[in-house]
DNA sequence: CTGAAAGCGCTTACAG
DNA sequence: CTGAAAGCGCTTACAG
């Protein structure tokens, strides 16, 4: 059908005989690198304008094998983190031919979800989900399409009983994080100095790679300064969960009871907290208590929050990704499966970013 | 290729082998709705599972002329309403089969843009981008591809001097958008019952529709109370824009100058106002001036901000999008194109929720 | 450099 | 209900 000289869904091959050459001609005009005279690419180029041709990318991955596409799955986006990775990463991708085909998804579904990726033939995954079932991984690779975790390294739990896990090798995705146990030391560090002595700690989702991490690095310096964490609470990631956490913690009327820092998991929690302690509690920040955060999220920047935090470069994090993701698809995926590449696990440092929310030294 | 009895790239016909029938009869197991026999389809289906075989998407819809994915472009993520967006669009778009492939892009780049969405051959497109230009609706139109614009009515400018929009009808698109001119109206009604007399606005995107409408909701309801705008400056939906707005309008020693309420063009901007107002000029919200937002963004209700705004929902207008995508993607896209389907413009209603950054009517 | 032909993995009339 | 065959729109050896 046409429309004013306009035909939808034109073909190479109408291209082809309006420019008096072979559809092959046509083809070889638009891929970079074939072989083609000037001649008859100057006259297909000529009629693929007039008819406003462009090569149907679905058929030409038929036959490439590639798609051009990257699957992105995410499993929620209240953390302002996570909108950021969907901004940076889709424009990197974007300028190297590659989109983002989204998959919003929690752990209960990804079963499903992974069959359905499949099924669109992406050239690669990456999971920024929160939850992930243990062999998620290594099923992954087993079809043979790069998997990079992002933000969380896979649980190496042993595998399921499931067919495809099956004789797999233990590690065969990669994945990129911050050094999230070197973050944890630095907010001990920073809050030792600052001689807090009644110091807890808000923790994000328990099963979660960076709680563990960060958690782990946080104690591990608190430990051998000799203190111990003085509270500790569960706030599963969620603004409502650190609200209910702060309360918790802060809760009694003496203050020499109350803890005088906190560090929270992440900065979506810890703006949650500061919000309680602040309003709810009338406490002073950094008077009162002195608040840490994690991730360096912009509102963390704002105004009303001022808010230390150790900042994740979602810059680095995703030339990472992407650059992990593209050495895994150099192979061709159907005679190279993943698991034939060495899976990496990359580690971008962290920045402590001071602000207002912590004291400063106190004369002593 | 296989492994431990898994075959990587699987397809319809080594099931069809494996279960002893024809390739049609696997292919018609897994088309719903098509005509077989519970004896072959649990034969199918059998050896479907054994080789973890499933449909190549990609080669399914060069024929059925169906991707199922649809294009969502967008310029930037800054604004916490879009998050939200593609959260609940993406999960919604999901539950029906389809999925959304990203676009990331500002005006300047959108015609190369558009030409790369058409390649995938996309089933719809979501225009969520800020900016757009003038005859980009009707050129996706022309394409044969439903579009549709989302919180933002496609400028209605004469086409250009284009191939494409040669002969198009004058509105090939639809869109879904809030009544933003009657959220205007609300912010000016409720400003002027708290007795307000130093009414400022500050400006989103001039050339947006959202501000366009918004400012003149506002202006048309306090002009028809014989009162005029007292300060006006642009943010363009920026924080830093906003920023440096605020600064200007309340510059200035005396507050008798200054205006009393400040409509701000959405939440994220009124929220880096406060933070100017409150932190940098020490002025106290509600009582030295009252802030109204727009969208109710999340954050636009944490214990910092409290600020009273005009709710979008994100949930109706995401509704009425995917509505609209499927009354559209009826029709054959290859037979029937988007301009010989009738455009609408749904205007969802929004609503006033009040918080506390405006104060109480003065008892006088 | 160029064209005819095979084939990517599917769906869908068409006969039976 | 079922299978053989054509065809979706491309790329890519293969000869020339």
């Amino acid at each position: 059908m046409t429309f004013d000289g306009l035909k939808l869904g034109v073909t190479a091959h109408e291209v082809a005989s309006l420019a008096k050459v072979s559809q092959s001609a046509v083809s070889r005009t638009f891929t970079p690198g074939a072989s083609v005279s000037e001649a008859t690419r100057e006259k297909v180029l000529q009629a693929a304008k007039k008819l406003g041709y462009r090569p149907n990318a679905l058929a030409r991955s038929l036959i490439t094998r590639r798609s051009h596409m990257i699957a992105l799955v995410m499993s929620y986006l209240e953390n302002q983190f996570y909108p950021l990775v969907i901004e940076k990463l889709s424009q990197k991708l974007q300028r190297q031919g590659y989109h983002l085909l989204m998959f919003i998804s929690d752990e209960a579904e990804s079963d499903g979800v992974l069959a359905e990726i499949l099924q669109y033939q992406v050239d690669g995954i990456v999971m920024a989900s929160t939850m992930l079932s243990p062999d998620m991984a290594r099923r992954c690779a087993d079809f043979g399409v790069p998997v990079v975790f992002f933000n969380r390294v896979p649980d190496s739990a042993p595998a399921q009983n499931n067919i495809w896990a099956a004789g797999s090798p233990a590690n065969a995705t990669s994945s990129v994080t911050s050094d999230n146990y070197q973050g944890g030391r630095m907010v001990a560090q920073l809050l030792l100095e600052r001689r807090h002595k009644r110091i807890a700690f808000l923790a994000g989702l328990e099963q979660s790679s960076t709680n563990a991490e960060r958690e782990r690095g946080f104690n591990d310096v608190l430990h051998a300064a000799g203190v111990a964490v003085y509270r500790r609470a569960v706030g599963n990631y969620s603004a409502e969960g650190a609200k209910h956490a702060a309360r918790a913690m802060f809760a009694g009327a003496n203050p020499l009871d109350r803890p005088d820092a906190l560090f929270v998991a992440n900065d979506h929690m810890a703006m949650a907290a500061m919000d309680v302690l602040r309003i709810e509690l009338g406490l002073r920040i950094p008077q009162d208590v002195s608040v840490v955060g994690f991730d360096d999220v912009p509102q963390a920047a704002w105004g009303s929050y001022q808010l230390t935090t150790v900042a994740q470069s979602v810059e680095d994090m995703v030339r990472a990704t992407v650059e992990l993701l593209n050495q895994q698809m150099q192979g061709n995926a159907a005679t190279k499966p993943a698991f034939d590449l060495p899976s990496k696990h990359i580690k971008i440092a962290c920045k402590l970013v001071q602000r207002q929310s912590v004291r400063a030294k106190p004369i002593s």
